[in-house]
DNA sequence: CAAACTTGGTAAATCGATTTACATGACAAA
DNA sequence: TTTGTCATGTAAATCGATTTACCAAGTTTG
């Protein structure tokens, strides 16, 4: 049955023309070199053909791969698969597909599918990954390859990115906390070298401060990665410390998790002994026990805003795109609570 | 900085031998047509200048494009990205790349999504959204187009897929279950449409019959799909009837945390009223409360599989491969508990 | 010794598209 | 009448690879 593919030799054949000309009433931009009757005669026939052009002649000759590369630091994390999704629906809009790929946090992995991914002839890159001094991002910026950061950012702010405010909703989050009574609240930060561990941590210390209190440096411990274990250690040694404290700010809903399972193996509960608020909203986590307090942000809409981004640089038609700031909102649920019993 | 890229031609003139001597030299199938020096050094130019085949050049002379789809009903379900890392991994060894799709569970956007990676030129495609019967399977075939399905299967038995064993999967659950004292078990069920809907609930017959224990058809609920919502509705139907029960098979990890949703809000609890188990062992499931008992399967595997088997289909090389049953493993945590009080 | 193979390479066709250069005819202006 | 535009097409080059056809030596063989 495999109907081999219809080429515009075949059109041009069919319809009595050049090929050429075919090509021209199949291209928007040189549809006006033909004239209208001959233009509907042949667009019929291609239709009724079912002409679908040949990437591989398309791209060969212009370079043109309508393909982007995104990079993914952990697919299994749940903030994740929104993200995408919105990139998809917004790339699909333009004809453009992805090319995913996950680095599982390594950053020579990374390299390596970046490579692989402009050795495809990808025309752009959506990196979810970078870190705030980013060689990779750097590398492809040198290359004239459009690039575009996700979630996280980069110091160095000519590279457009699509973020959360990370400052604000940290600032939200605190805010809660305080209003709830707190007075006494860890902060469970991400790597220093992330723009999300980095900008959070600063923004919950300056959130303190406009509240007037000052922030107790043993109660903001550095986790090592913003996985479930590493929320795991962070807490244990935060306990440890025998500094006290009554809430927690986590960085991400998967440290919060991690309070969470240190917590029951101490036979701690939360909110009663501590209130923890996550960030992100990522899926499912409104099902934990209890349901997570967090800082939502808008993951499919991020993701589409990021191809958007992505492909008007490529296009390059418009102005210069700039970069995206999401507001966050805050989510209460059910693990942050009113303090009722002096601080442990 | 932007080196336009190095091609045969520029290889050949630096090696002062012909374009075509070059492709031979790196093409392994036609290397033996040249002679060792030559090779050596040709090889070596090419190394040092970097070279890289452009895929567009290839693809239009071999109609190759290294390239296979990979169609996901709900990338937002935690099953799925441990099967597209597997994939991805074993994809990655033999140079191939999956371009990702999410369908929505809508077969309309799975057609669309099919019809434009085949414009693509995708060699192979991997489905894990098939019905029992799939007309989009169906056609894929009739066009030669290699089809592997993943966890789901359909009923024409030609069709190659890699799929968990559900019957037996089943039966661990429910022995399990009646191992525990349970003997008014329930089981929510998927759609009969789907093969994992469809046999799990055989399973979970045949397991009882097995034990000498009759089914209770008002106890098989059969939820509208696999959601969280689904297990919700169907939870509260079950509870509807009236029909006592003291343990549920959910059909997977989704129904189940269906069940904890509907449970809370009808102030029952886990597994002091009704036991649960589910099935899949999705991440972050083992950090719900209680901790699911579920049916695990080797995820990742099941995506190393899968790409292995469309890989080797696309190559034709080895002998035809053969669908692949994994088996399924019993994982008990805190959702199942031996029977306490008489049945409600 | 000449015919027939091997060996190791070159030349050119090909894949399917875009795009530059050119040809033809119609019509207007000089 | 001649020249110049304009409108519409056609022809051919091109992108980067693979692959078929061929060629020139050198080696074997009848």
């Amino acid at each position: 049955m495999a109907a081999k593919p219809v080429t515009l030799r075949d059109i041009a054949r069919r319809a009595g023309v050049h090929l050429s000309t075919v090509s021209r009433v199949l291209s928007p931009a040189d549809r006006k070199m033909v004239s209208d009757d001959v233009a509907d005669r042949v667009k019929k026939i291609a239709v009724e053909m079912g002409y679908q052009a040949n990437p591989f002649g398309y791209g060969l000759r212009t370079n043109k791969s309508n393909s982007i590369g995104v990079v993914i630091p952990d697919l299994t994390n749940p903030v994740f698969p929104p993200i995408i999704r919105g990139m998809e629906h917004a790339l699909r809009e333009s004809g453009y597909t992805a090319i995913l790929a996950d680095s599982n946090e390594s950053v020579d992995k990374e390299r390596t599918i970046v490579q692989h991914m402009q050795a495809r002839q990808i025309e752009g890159l959506v990196l979810a990954s970078a870190h705030r001094a980013d060689k990779i991002v750097e590398e492809a910026l040198s290359q004239r390859l459009p690039v575009v950061l996700i979630n996280r950012s980069t110091d160095d702010k000519r590279v457009l990115s699509v973020t959360s405010d990370d400052y604000r909703g940290a600032q939200l989050a605190v805010d809660h906390l305080i209003d709830l009574g707190h007075r006494k609240i860890a902060h469970l930060a991400g790597p220093k070298y992330l723009s999300t561990g980095n900008n959070r941590r600063k923004g919950f210390l300056e959130a303190l401060k406009r509240r007037n209190f000052e922030a107790n440096k043993k109660l903001v411990v550095i986790c090592e990665a913003f996985g479930v274990e590493d929320g795991e250690k962070g807490f244990k040694k935060l306990m440890a410390q025998g500094e006290k404290f009554t809430a927690i700010f986590a960085a991400n809903d998967a440290i919060a998790l991690g309070c969470y399972k240190a917590m029951k193996e101490l036979g701690l509960s939360c909110p009663e002994d501590v209130s923890i608020i996550g960030y992100n909203d990522m899926p499912l986590i409104s099902l934990m026990h209890p349901p997570l307090s967090t800082v939502r942000i808008d993951l499919y809409n991020m993701g589409i805003c990021a191809a958007r981004t992505l492909l008007s640089i490529i296009s390059n038609t418009t102005e210069p795109p700039v970069p995206i700031i999401l507001e966050p909102q805050l989510k209460v649920r059910g693990s942050t609570a009113a303090i009722k019993k002096k601080p442990r």
